[in-house]
DNA sequence: CTTGACAACTTACGCTGTAAGGTTAATTTT
DNA sequence: AAAATTAACCTTACAGCGTAAGTTGTCAAG
């Protein structure tokens, strides 16, 4: 007759991989702001304090996630031309943050600094380098690069193709007949057209490095 | 001998504008996250339940901040060349956004709706079109040039200059010995760099916008 | 002087991350 | 086999969050 469910205690039930499973499924189901410790222990069928022995705080917790995702990046070795290569890093580096896509705009403001970021930091630069522009300019390309890839990344995942996040709402109506602009241009905004957009602003970067390669090299 | 001193209750202390104000205030001392209506009413001297007077919850009084920021950009008029509309709307959007440099990753993610924002947004999508791509181009252009703007507004205002967000930390000399790259590219990314960095970038799209542009009238 | 409305305040609720300490199961030592 | 130790998980508690609901004080109009 007793109405509490007695908790069976069992030991290794919890691991930080399984956490870390658990952790990208809440997140996804309750979004980034929505996401809990207490719902996370709910997932995983244990209590909130629990997960505070294979993670010391929320913050380790999302490194982890962040190093997982970042470590699955594969930059392509020098097996094809200069540009092939950072157009397939770029993209890579777009396909694994947009894997989770409710988590990816937290990949994107994070600044890394555990090694395993920064040794992947260190072969995309090494990349740039690999153009022959210099270090201060190469630097900068990456820098430039980043800051599309980034956008780009952000407004996938969290952009207007997942609706208005105002509280302040203008109806369809209103929207045609006071902002024409908006609403023509609104058409090639939505998830259908993320890949051609990409591509093109990505397409435009490197024709201009590449433009701007040739030029330093032929003085 | 009354230990608790009592509050004055004095009517129309409070205004919109007031609580505007504090709270870009509070949100630079404080950070965005470390931001809320008790501190925000503490600022302002009064309860946090009062401002709930004026904004019916955060997130209204959010958007006024954000409508605020984007009401106050000045779009060119057809007074100077295409190139140079499209560079000085991006500056100034640039600018804008990071006067409180706190704040801009909010408005960098926020999806906006307000018929202030959407009026601005309508100006700067006519100012693509006005670039002669047709419809669908200059829609895509409009995008990939945001891309860049809101990832360098982000980098800028919430980015590594700011020193890492992560719990894991690599020692400058630990980085110097396994991650040369980074660190010798380490050099350009402080603020010193960010005007320089985001020129070339911008010049970069601009130059390809140009020559997409005569391509196409060439043709 | 009375009345009514408005602006500010008080209290309370369910949520958050997590510090501190308790409990129990598995392992190791005797 | 029994005892001691250690590791894994749980309970409780606290301060801070946004804000719903209800209360109180103040000022202007009648």
């Amino acid at each position: 007759m007793d109405i509490s469910v007695k908790k069976k205690r069992t030991r290794g039930r919890l691991s930080r991989e399984m956490i870390e499973d658990a952790a990208f499924e809440v997140i996804e189901r309750e979004g980034l702001s929505g996401f809990s410790m207490r719902k996370l222990a709910a997932e995983l069928g244990c209590e909130a304090m629990s997960i505070y022995h294979h993670f010391p705080s929320q913050a380790h917790l999302y490194e982890a996630l962040v190093d997982r995702q970042i470590s699955s990046i594969k930059i392509p070795d020098d097996g094809m031309r200069w540009r092939q290569r950072i157009h397939v890093a770029v993209k890579e580096y777009r396909r694994v943050a947009t894997e989770h896509p409710a988590f990816a705009p937290f990949i994107v403001v994070y600044r890394m600094n555990s090694p395993t970021c920064l040794a992947k930091l260190n072969d995309v630069i090494g990349l740039f380098e690999a153009g022959g522009f210099g270090l201060e300019l190469s630097a900068r390309l990456f820098r430039a690069t980043s800051y599309y890839l980034m956008g780009a990344i952000l407004d996938e995942t969290a952009g207007y193709a997942k609706g208005p996040s105002a509280v302040t709402t203008v109806s369809d109506e209103a929207l045609a007949r006071d902002f024409p602009g908006v609403m023509a241009a609104g058409a090639y905004f939505g998830t259908a057209g993320f890949d051609k957009t990409f591509d093109i602003g990505l397409d435009m970067l490197l024709d201009e490095m590449e433009r701007i390669r040739d030029g330093a090299n032929a003085r």
